[in-house]
DNA sequence: GCGCAGGGGGTCG
DNA sequence: CGACCCCCTGCG
């Protein structure tokens, strides 16, 4: 646990916006001189553009360079995505253009699981509130350039929680989601660190369905956005939807459009790619509004 | 300024 | 398909 710095000269697909919010994550916040500071695991990081290259220091638990490149998913070739994705039609184009820079994070399973349970019917300056105080009240205190940080609670963190006690931290109905899903999970109903191994990404998400507060849209961004790293995957929230209806569906509701019916024009236009293209286009839309 | 209505990255019964 | 908790935002 201790202060390094690693200084990345070659890059490629790397932007700090386009990472941090383009909706993947909700621990990461950009700071006066637009370099962003984030939480993960029990380090606390600060990434900075500079003209050298990207600048990465904090207090990182592990050697930083590794901690790096697993973190950011440096080991793959974005380019090679988006040039397949871009030779779809126009509108991928466009929308791989516009989140030129974005990686999908490799995010702790826990910690994607539970935020994005938290992230139903819910707006992102709550979310982020919520999870602040979260760690706030059963992370782990780590201090960094005068300031104070708190790592995500574990599981064991979270044990002898009440449901009144997350009430009181402003969750909501998604109290009692919260506390189930821990209790399944300390007591292996769900062995979420085995899903890693399972092929078949059909049958990782029977498994996150039985969580609490866990549907379709929440098992789909646990399954893209954490370290399960499965791009097969789809998420359809009102953005997606609304994306998808106004360049290929084209129908005067979009609400009516089926889930279905999205899911497999996803399929044929995306197959294995769907998951990142999901993200470009999301990021796309919602940017643009 | 302040009060208030409206809505939000869905899930569940 | 409607209810669900409540912070945040925007408008009056």
């Amino acid at each position: 646990m201790k202060y390094q710095e690693f200084l990345l000269e070659k890059y490629d697909s790397f932007n700090l916006k386009d990472i941090f919010e383009c909706g993947q994550c909700f621990r990461w916040n950009e700071e006066p001189d637009e370099s962003y500071t984030g939480v993960f695991g029990s380090n606390v990081l600060n990434v900075q553009k500079t003209d050298k290259g990207i600048l990465f220091k904090g207090v990182c638990e592990n050697d930083i360079i590794n901690t790096v490149i697993d973190y950011f998913d440096l080991d793959r070739d974005y380019s090679e995505i988006k040039r397949t994705l871009a030779k779809i039609d126009d509108n991928m184009k466009e929308s791989v253009k516009f989140g030129d820079g974005i990686r999908i994070l490799n995010q702790d399973l826990w910690e994607t699981i539970i935020s994005f349970i938290i992230s139903a019917n819910n707006n992102i300056p709550r979310i982020k509130g919520i999870i602040e105080r979260l760690c706030k009240n059963y992370g782990k205190r780590i201090e960094f350039n005068d300031k104070v940080y708190y790592t995500f609670p574990r599981p064991e963190d979270l044990k002898d929680v009440t449901v009144e006690a997350y009430r009181q931290l402003g969750l909501g109905f998604r109290d009692i989601r919260i506390y189930e899903t821990t209790i399944m999970v300390l007591n292996k109903v769900v062995d979420i660190y085995k899903l890693k191994d399972i092929k078949d990404t059909n049958e990782i998400r029977n498994e996150l369905l039985k969580l609490a507060g866990v549907g379709d849209k929440v098992a789909d961004c646990i399954l893209l956005f954490s370290t399960l790293k499965r791009f097969d995957v789809f998420p359809i929230d009102v953005w997606v939807r609304r994306v998808m209806n106004d360049l290929y569906i084209h129908k005067d509701d979009e609400k009516s459009v089926s889930k279905k019916d999205i899911l497999k024009l996803a399929e044929d236009k995306f197959g294995k790619l769907s998951g990142i293209a999901q993200q470009y286009l999301f990021y796309w839309r919602r940017e643009l509004g």
